[in-house]
DNA sequence: AACTTTGTTCGGTATATTACGAACAAGGAA
DNA sequence: TTCCTTGTTCGTAATATACCGAACAAAGTT
């Protein structure tokens, strides 16, 4: 965490975000979950080439920095795109690239 | 790098792009250099908390990216952004955040 | 209760990232 | 030529990331 004002609160929140999302396979979960509405990760196990341990990793990570969030729906777990912070993000980035 | 065609060839370059963001340093620098047209990187070291050769590093990393590009400017080298990597990487999050 | 399915956590390993200071290189100024 | 300024590269260390397989936990099925 620096800390020295010269970086604001907002580019570390928009770095924390794409650091997220600077990964093939969290980037390709994102991009399915903002056109699909839904998915279960054992569809995703299959179509990865990862094993389930790695994938839960990176869903973990991107559950953390808040871009999806899973709900249980036993014996699964449904994920989608946490859309507030989805929103927050696209709105940090359009910023960004429009400044 | 993964080699398995589920993910494209787009999700790896917007993973790339997304990773080479995903500091706050190098938020800072790009957003800086998206409003100011360009800056030199003894600027950059005195507003930053971080020693020169750790800066030489981070803006080598968004140069090999492709997001700034140098240019000598003897005794110093004046940074930019590459504006057609930029407007790549605008797309790419555009496209992502908007389907 | 025993089994099955699903996903997380743990232990371990390999590699990458971040950071620093010292040394080095390139080029202008004295 | 000898400084000085600027920025890169090198060596090193601490921490983080990515990955796997095995073990574990939770909850529905048989």
């Amino acid at each position: 965490m620096i800390k020295k004002e010269t970086i604001t609160e907002k580019q570390e929140k928009t770095a924390r975000y794409a650091k997220a999302m600077g990964h093939p396979i969290r980037m390709y979960v994102l991009e399915l979950l903002s056109k699909q509405s839904c998915c279960y990760s054992g569809d995703l196990t299959e179509e990865l080439p990862i094993v389930k341990s790695t994938l839960s990793q990176h869903l973990k990570e991107l559950k953390d920095v808040g871009l999806i969030q899973g709900e249980i729906e036993a014996p699964r777990i449904k994920y989608c795109i946490n859309k507030e912070n989805w929103k927050e993000a696209q709105l940090l980035f359009t910023e960004l690239f429009e400044s």
